[in-house]
DNA sequence: CATATAAATGAAAAAAATTTTCATCTGGAA
DNA sequence: TTCCAGATGAAAATTTTTTTCATTTATATG
């Protein structure tokens, strides 16, 4: 489970597993690319500053990424691929698995930067705004 | 130039071409993903409140491209493809210009969706962080 | 070329988002 | 257990973004 691999990594680094950061932890892998506001509505019990607070951790950690595509900073597991499907016309903003990414065909890209994961945005049109 | 393709756009949907916007957009063409700050910097005689607007309006417009990798937001031309390499240890944000991305290979990605450009962000450890 | 007018601008104020401060509390090592 | 560095929460401060409104201006039209 994502969770143990997660509490693992913030005890090692020398921090510590609270029920707080458990919480938020829990809210972040329930759905990705959520605002701020979903993500505190799924952790009634946790101050607006620690939700903040444990965000800039687990991106520190590695664990969480923060973006924004358009529509307000938005938080997602730092998975090793993640491809978004973004709707110019509406917004929204949808997953998909398939990765269309191959990074082997970049020879040294940045000349010796070592690649630990990547995120892809697709902009367009989605079927509802055509 | 893509000022002019910029500028003839913003005419054909209603909008007046200003000074102003003409800063700007010259502003952002100047470099890619640059914070609200260092656009500011570079039309000093433009009010703040229009700099965000005319931000607002050229995102609408589909020319401008507002996204945040995690160290606050930040604006791009929206052209079709865009790469860029993030380090998790130091924050840096580069280009690169080879696509490693071949949407062919998407079977009708989400049903109908039409694509129109894509922006890939590979993380990991710069060569200087390692 | 003059002018009418809808759209654009800027300054100030308001609202929203994020960070800091500081007194209090607690996970977990010893 | 006890201890204490690190974590939390409430309030305040700061930063970022949006709204309001009086004034100005680009540009379509006569």
């Amino acid at each position: 489970m994502a969770l143990e691999r997660a509490t693992g990594k913030i005890r090692d680094c020398g921090h510590k597993v609270t029920p707080q950061r458990l919480a938020v932890l829990r809210a972040i892998a329930a759905e990705q690319h959520q605002s701020m506001e979903e993500i505190r509505g799924r952790c009634p019990g946790v101050g607006m500053v620690t939700v903040y607070r444990t965000l800039d951790l687990l991106a520190e950690l590695g664990l969480v990424r923060r973006l924004d595509l358009g529509d307000g900073a938005r938080y997602e597991l730092a998975e090793d691929h993640h491809h978004h499907l973004i709707c110019e016309g509406c917004g929204s903003v949808t997953e998909f698995e398939q990765c269309p990414v191959d990074l082997r065909s970049l020879p040294r890209v940045g000349g010796g930067f070592e690649v630990r994961a990547h995120s892809l945005e697709v902009y367009g049109t989605c079927s509802d705004c055509r």
